[in-house]
DNA sequence: TATGAATGAGCATTCATTCAT
DNA sequence: AATGAATGAATGCTCATTCAT
């Protein structure tokens, strides 16, 4: 009892110092945060924050690496509607497009975005962790349900990694204008907007397989 | 012609310092950028720079602004074959698209984006202006294109601004994950490939006008 | 029993403490040396260090005084040959002098002297407390055998302090300089090169007593 | 003029950095030297201290140089009067070996006495170094003047590095000790005691050559 | 008693910025 | 106009020391 609690602090510590330094990380960018803001906004000293963490650098890659796979996962969560290949995808398409959508309109999302970028030249391997966590994991997944919608003769025969990587880049391309790259509020209607562009574009394309054959 | 050679050294010194200063705000972020290393870069001693350029801010808005303007230019340019409203736009479309891609993939590019989106937090209004100067003008251009070629018949009636925003994601999406996000370099061949599935996709959803039918 | 094992390894524990600090701090210096690389070398967490020496300072202390009472009670046993006056002294010299110059050419009596000298402003008292329980208490000790051996005729009438002293000096000036402060190696054949010059001017001054009375 | 008005200046700042660098090292010892010190001392600000010398360490290695040399011209000065060969070189004997204790008691000597085995361990180049330029070169000198001395029939035939070591020996052993390794004033009468024992044992072993009898 | 965890205080170093020349 | 030199303000990091268990 008394150690799971001790452990229990302990980790709640760990986590309390990481989901600050992502906060005090996205608002002031690496290099402007300061370590002692960090202890101060998870309310530890500053020498705590090393115990954990070794370095300002080690705890920017765990903070940004957590924040990934929440983002990761989040977005997984997203497209699991379109694993049902019995139905027409199209309202399960419209859905997990505007839930992405409300996704990459979060605040986690833009702050990761901004981070990555912005450490493009000191960390460029943090980078493409990043990258293959969140975006790179949520197209191969959604790659393989479209792959298997064609399949299953909901949508025309097609390269699935392209249909993919092309559906999401009809969300997050107009998304990123509207919201000035994550400045500007973006309304929900306007979410659903982009939403329903991107698919009706993207069913005008891929849309429309044997129930309907075009004629392949 | 004294004083015009004296201006001529004056403008071309403060030119080199904002060369010199993009090129190491790129390469380092604008925070682990120090001012000696721009001074020294341009050839000059550091006082040169704040005699010119005021202040580290002052100097980065300078250097950020006029690399937009660059860009925003070549961006007016590759699409500049999308005018012509006689023929069938699928051409000029591929080739646009493939300018276009060229241009983004290219370091100044990427350095921009990297840059805008690193100081979001600190320089919003220029996150913005960036924004106007390169994409957003480059939407509005193509938008206007496109609206032409809509009324000509050239595309199925639609909003342009849409269209040229969609037109605009499916490049620079997928052209974003293959370069990961500007650490790999990406060939021609690959940049054409990602091109004509943008101009695919696109024209599946907006092509065939009245007057020119897909079969041609 | 159990009292009597515990306690044992409560000084066990102590000692192990204190010779790792005299360790370290020679290796290290005393600002350089942090307390927990005393603890880690001691095998016992940082607080026991505290609970057993109060202080870095306490630490430090101790650990010199004790490393000073073994050089001394070292040196003490090697100047125990010239107790004899029956003899002519001149073997006992060399043997002595032999004997401590290995004692001062050993690491401890380094250790020793490097961190008297680099602490003297901190601690002066501890300065003096080394001198004494070392090169003091041995300068005397050899003050007494040269008085009792000049008594006995087997020297010179002289200054026992004086000619003590100027012994000391011959031996250990010259070993100084040829071990580099300590920093290079000494062959035992050069520490008795050193021994015999030593020992055959000390001689020259000293030497010569009843048996060739100069006749004070 | 205003050139060398300016190198003028800055080369007096930097000697005053060396300068009150040396006093609070030797104050404070190295470690406990904090830059900011030394910065206050020499009546700079921080920065002006790293424009000069680049680090810490560097710091110290030129305020220690600089000391050394200092000292080792001292003590070349100091036995200038053993060049003469044409008379009896006792008189000049016990004059140099006054003047060496004289600048072996100075603060600066035992300052650099004090760092140098302080810091044995962290710079062990630069203890050779001090030792070099110190004691090694007057050790030299002297060896050079006592065999010529020696040749000229002043001094007993002898090895004149040995028997230079010993009268060096003779002198700062003796010396350490009465000082408490420098934290205790020595009068100027038990310096003059001190060089006089020295000099007679010195003479004692080497002196009498053949043409100048004692008897002198 | 021994220890994992936490902290307050301090220090080297860097950098944008300003004078004096 | 251009520069060498100087500085005030920060910031990362370390370490002796103390709690709570």
């Amino acid at each position: 009892m008394t150690g799971e609690a001790a452990s229990r602090g302990r980790i709640d510590k760990r986590q309390a110092i990481l989901a600050a330094a992502f906060e005090v990380f996205a608002n002031r960018g690496y290099a402007q945060a300061c370590v002692q803001e960090i202890a101060d906004a998870a309310g530890v000293a500053k020498p705590t924050v090393y115990n954990h963490l070794t370095d300002k650098e080690t705890l920017y890659r765990h903070a940004v690496e957590a924040a990934a796979d929440l983002v990761g996962a989040e977005c997984r969560t997203a497209v699991a509607g379109l694993r049902d290949t019995d139905r027409n995808p199209e309202p399960a398409l419209r859905d997990s497009a505007y839930r992405l959508l409300r996704i990459c309109n979060g605040e986690r999302s833009h702050a990761l975005r901004s981070l990555t970028f912005a450490q493009l030249a000191s960390f460029p391997d943090l980078a493409n962790l990043v990258q293959d966590r969140t975006s790179g994991q949520l197209a191969e997944t959604l790659a393989d349900r479209l792959a298997r919608l064609s399949l299953a003769g909901r949508l025309r025969p097609c390269d699935p990694v392209v249909a993919a990587e092309q559906l999401l880049a009809l969300l997050t391309g107009p998304l990123e204008v509207r919201s000035r790259l994550g400045t500007r509020k973006v309304s929900a209607a306007e979410l659903k907007s982009i939403a329903n562009a991107a698919v009706d574009t993207f069913l005008s394309a891929y849309g429309g397989g044997t129930s309907a054959p075009e004629m392949a």
